[in-house]
DNA sequence: CCTTGACCTAGAGTGAACTCTAGACCTTAG
DNA sequence: CTAAGGTCTAGAGTTCACTCTAGGTCAAGG
């Protein structure tokens, strides 16, 4: 029983991957158009393009990426890297590496800032209470 | 001795502004055509402005909100509401815990793409390692 | 078959936040 | 007084990351 494939991978429709990954039909055949999918996208015979569960995931890494700052120019030269298959390691640690560093980077500034903002706010609501 | 002021007020050119800032002229310029000052700012009797201490501090602090990615209209609306003077604290209160709410979405989504990220540098260097 | 809704391409348009240009004016050191 | 360099305004231009339009094509239900 169950002898025909041990993974199961799902097709999906660009509506339907606009759906699953947050991101708006145009959005996706944009970012194909920029690189950002790490291999070529089947097409239907009508010219279609067929999703598997590959680029589900491959969209929560962008989506990461994405929200963590990463310009799209980045995302490309990491999905050529992928797309060029193993032997680059090295260019995706460092390019990894890179966007760590931004993180982190990114983290503390928004750490600090909060400190900035909530003293604002101590400093209102004591203004606002010393007129009981 | 000393009898004049307490509080020695150094004044600045928007050049020099802008080098203390680290926003460039321009920059300065269009803040002030998009109200982002919360007091209208003095000029030479030849039309030139004249930046005081206060202005240094008022962009240090705009600056810690435009990097927590707070829109350039909320720190309008935020300036409108100190150049209004005291008695809109709670107004003031409720803009800055809402871009405090959303500081600790952004950090939690940035702690969270760190995550992803190194793990993604420990899967490529235990690829590169397992090929010695 | 036929309709209807999703999909196709190429390219134009949008909004945010700057960034720059042109041509005139101001300020200050010499 | 003059020259050099900073500043002025109004408005155009840029970049990024989408977002939408027009004019068609495709696929699935009835």
């Amino acid at each position: 029983m169950m002898a025909e494939a041990t993974i199961a991978e799902r097709t999906h429709t660009i509506g339907e991957l606009a759906a699953i990954s947050g991101l708006s039909v145009h959005t996706l055949r944009w970012y194909e158009a920029q690189g950002l999918f790490p291999r070529d996208i089947p097409r239907t015979p009508g010219g279609q393009r067929i999703f598997g569960d590959e680029a589900v995931r491959w969209l929560a890494l962008l989506n990461r990426l994405r929200d963590s700052a990463m310009p799209v120019a980045d995302m490309a030269e990491y999905s050529r890297l992928v797309r060029a298959g193993e032997g680059n390691e090295a260019d995706r640690i460092a390019l990894m590496e890179s966007h760590a560093r931004s993180l982190d980077a990114q983290i503390e500034e928004l750490i600090a800032c909060r400190e900035v903002i909530r003293d604002k706010i101590d400093f209102y609501r004591r203004a606002v209470a010393s007129r009981t």
